[in-house]
DNA sequence: CGACCATGTGATAGTCACTATCATATGAGA
DNA sequence: TCTCATATGATAGTGACTATCACATGGTCG
């Protein structure tokens, strides 16, 4: 399916997400298009489809043990973040350049982004780091937004510094917002 | 057009989100099909449909002006919530169920999200209430998450209690956040 | 080796969201 | 009354997505 994908990129490059249709992907590929909705589920996850989201857990349970949350967050996460900088660079931004220049997947993004902040806060929860719910969706909330945030920063100057720099500056902020602003 | 959600949410919560369509909506409200995609833009706005944005960020630029902007954004965004909470309760409760039940409705509604996330970074900037761009996203994202949670949380409990209520408890959980968690 | 079964694939047909386009009705202003 | 602008309805078309079918592959038994 990565061949899959690698086309589907290729095309959606040359003429825009919207003109492409599934069955010249499928074609292009060498595949049927039932082959794809089984394999990707639809059209905008085939853009969006990656594995990352446990490479981002994994680690965050254990540094939650020995640090305040807020500093383990951060260096589990950037040193997941700084993995995948070093892995799929070029692919990342690939990707995301088509989804921001379409609003249909940045829709379907919104979407992952929830999930994540629904992934974080069961994490915090289970770590005992947040002591309610209520404070685990607040604080997975505010944790998915400054990594977006920093993803976003991180792509607008095209991905020339490491992302772990620009998430340390993201949580720099964050620090700043309780404190009064 | 408040005619024409009125139905659909009637035939949504009978027959279920996915079992309804367009065309049978634009029937049972006596317009054509067409006149419903000019109106809402598309199937999924039916139910998302509403006029409270320009309601949450009314009076928010003025609030920032003389106090910090956490206790500001809390006062300014409780009094916005208030009203609805007074005057559109029902229908917002309905809405919320619906979207609740569909993963698709959710997708849409996770989009909207991120529009409050960019509309209060722009706020929070032009109000000098953030000093860059990246500090008002990292804060307009953690405020609107928490906002988000304070209206989920109001869900749970069925809109019992008021919503300002959850909100001053979804902040006081964010201010815990840079403390050290 | 051949029979059996499971899983993945291709192909077909059908539904429905959405778009584009045209003719018509309604309503305001000259 | 005439005119123009805007909103509506109807029609036809595209393409995403969902069945459901038959077929190929590969591994496990007898």
């Amino acid at each position: 399916m990565r061949r899959v994908q690698e086309r589907a990129l290729d095309l959606f490059e040359a003429y825009g997400y919207a003109q492409v249709s599934v069955e010249a992907i499928a074609e292009a590929a060498g595949v049927g298009p039932a082959t794809i909705y089984r394999n990707f589920g639809g059209k905008e996850r085939i853009v969006l489809w990656d594995e990352y989201d446990p490479l981002l857990f994994a680690g965050l349970a254990d540094a939650l043990a020995d640090a305040p949350p807020l500093a383990a967050i951060q260096r589990a996460l950037g040193r997941a973040l700084a993995e995948l900088y070093a892995r799929d660079r070029e692919r990342i931004i690939r990707r995301a350049r088509i989804v921001e220049a379409n609003p249909e997947l940045r829709q379907a993004s919104a979407a992952n982004q929830e999930a994540l902040r629904a992934g974080l806060a069961e994490v915090l929860l289970k770590a005992g780091a947040a002591r309610d719910p209520l404070e685990a969706a607040v604080f997975g909330g505010a944790i998915a937004s400054t990594l977006e945030a920093a993803a976003l920063a991180w792509l607008a100057d095209g991905g020339a510094s490491p992302l772990s720099r620009h998430l340390a500056m993201a949580f720099r902020r964050l620090t700043r917002l309780c404190a009064g602003g």
